[in-house]
DNA sequence: CGTTAGCACTCGACTTGGTTGAGTGCTAAT
DNA sequence: ATTAGCACTCAACCAAGTCGAGTGCTAACG
């Protein structure tokens, strides 16, 4: 969770030269990397004995391990969290746009979120995460009774950003169409362009009075409001392409991947996530995250990195979307796989 | 797919007896079991010889087989098969009523459902499987528009069973709310009770007629209420529990479990064992299915069993409960806490 | 002084051979 | 028809040995 800068001074060149070189072939093979295949690797002409040296010297600040005594070296989250801080950035834009996914437009938001989902994890053989967006600062924008059979009227609720909510009311007893243009009236002229915590227990009473005999029904159709938009606020939470997990075998063989999956099943871990990433994002706009092992709060997910970004679909819409792989993913890929997921978003709902 | 009867006839009363143990024991212990087992096991006093003549009879009628050469035997798809028609029915109803699945009420459908499915999951440990219902002859009941704001109207479309529908139309141009009047009139007028078959061409056109100048809309409309409509008719799947499959060794081991759940994710797949379950169901109300092994049509599934049942809410609502689990999934159980389930579901929806 | 070659050492992965035990099929005796 | 007995099969387990990739350390080299 506590996530320090690792500065790039603190390492001189050809320590950076090898440490990506570990990091790098390590995301290829998913395998110990040892001196000798770096003494190779790298264009700097050195034996594999100097390479041991300096990967000792590695070690002991941090940034690689040996997983058992004398096999080849192993990125720690802090070598990762290296990687991606201080080696990325550049390579990354070029990359992104290489190749566009194509989202069908489709109308409903919920669609396209889980289409954007189903994209990720295909492209990139990760696990995709969307989170609904958190309705933020709903004011009412529209609010009409209509009746639908004799005992039983329907509200309709409109709330900032277009989010529309219906619900139905049966009364028992009929009730008849001026009644309800009165209602409607009522309603309309008190309630409209409210927010949830506007409505408070003053205002419904008063309501409830002016309505006179029909107070039962203003209950009923507060509560709706209430629940209306109480239902929003427990967010939804899409995963696309769980099963890509199993194709890792640090993850597979020793059993990891069935606890991460089984966490994708529960929503309040992967709250966790979501709401972290959102919360980073309140003040630097548009950024991606990159959250490394350990630096996730959920228990499970610490084999795993996953790369965040936020939505923002304007009318305070805003969701999290999220790559989860393991931590040797490949976090070029996944960042302009995002990347351009996000531009498309972007487009799609700047034009409407 | 193809599902013999498999008679009672065809085997004496001690072959049963033994199936029934070999059966039973390999439900529990998920091993293959032997002839010396089997001897201990029953009320039957034989030799661990005498029994394996008879288990070398019912090898060779197909009932069981050995995994490999010398050692126990474990049921076919047709043992299974015998197994869940002969030997179930007689006690499964004690059985069923002996705890109740507690559903909260919830008010939409689509929340019971899931939570259906999560409870069925969580009882049985096996993985559960709902589909949302087929909207059969959706008649019009009610439609509404209304200005929301300037250039926009909102379209409410409620159908038989209280399927309610929202869909924001853009008019480019402000309405009036004379001009919305009329137009609620004329679209209620002519629409209301009809079916999407009944909503034909000459119909539209002799609405547009009236529309006048407005006839846009008009268009807009018919295309939502449509699109609505039609949304409902390519029916979601909802899995629970699908990271249950782990706890099964055989499933595991072989690594059929990754594959089991990777189905799970695929849309199409699910819908062969919905649609079976629905159509077989179409004569027979009411009643459980059980598909065993290769009974299924998706390939995947082939080492998995599956308990279905039909629920139907009146209004033509039907959909499709399943329980999947490892073949040698406790039948017993998983029929009775879906009649357990079917049974609250019923109860919930019957006194609306 | 940084770099390199060489050597002893470690340790997981794999192979081999042997043992065990559950289970079978067959035959002969009851 | 049932059973006891025997030879056989085969997965599972274990111990010992080999292999190879890799390390740390030391001494030599430019």
């Amino acid at each position: 969770m506590a996530r320090e800068p690792a500065k790039i001074a603190e390492l001189d060149e050809r320590k950076v030269k090898i440490l990506t070189a570990v990091i790098r072939n390590y995301l290829e093979t998913g395998e110990p990397v040892g001196s000798r295949t770096i003494s190779k690797y790298t264009d700097l002409k050195l034996s594999s004995a100097t390479i041991r040296n300096e990967m000792s010297d590695l070690e002991e600040m941090g940034y690689i391990f040996q997983p058992h005594t004398s096999s080849g070296r192993i990125p720690t989250d802090k070598g990762y969290r290296f990687y991606v801080d201080n080696l990325i950035s550049e390579k990354e834009r070029e990359i992104q746009e290489r190749e566009e996914l194509i989202i069908e437009k489709a109308d409903k938001l919920e669609a396209v979120l889980k289409q954007a989902a189903r994209l990720l994890a295909t492209n990139t053989n990760y696990t995709a995460l969307v989170s609904t967006p958190e309705i933020h600062r709903n004011k009412l924008k529209f609010l009409q009774l209509s009746k639908v059979e004799k005992d039983s009227l329907l509200a309709v609720i409109v709330v900032e950003g277009n989010i529309i909510k219906n619900k139905m009311i049966h009364t028992g007893e009929e009730i008849d169409e001026d009644t309800i243009l009165k209602l409607n009236l009522l309603l309309n002229t008190h309630l409209n362009g409210l927010s949830l915590e506007e409505i408070n227990l003053g205002l419904i009473t008063l309501l409830k009075e002016r309505a006179g005999i029909h107070s039962e029904i203003i209950n009923s159709v507060i509560d709706a409001v209430a629940e209306a938009i109480r239902a929003d606020e427990d967010l939804e939470i899409y995963t696309s392409g769980a099963t890509n997990m199993f194709k890792y075998p640090e993850l597979m063989d020793s059993g990891k991947a069935t606890d991460i999956i089984n966490t994708f099943e529960n929503k309040e871990e992967l709250e966790k996530i979501v709401n972290a990433s959102l919360a980073e994002n309140n003040a630097g706009k548009n950024e991606m995250q990159v959250y490394i092992g350990k630096e996730m709060a959920s228990p499970a997910m610490q084999d795993c990195s996953v790369v965040t970004a936020t939505y923002d679909l304007g009318d305070g819409m805003r969701g999290t979307i999220g790559i989860v792989g393991p931590k040797r993913m490949d976090y070029e890929k996944a960042m302009g796989t995002m990347q351009s997921l996000m531009n498309q978003l972007d487009e799609i709902y700047k034009k409407k």
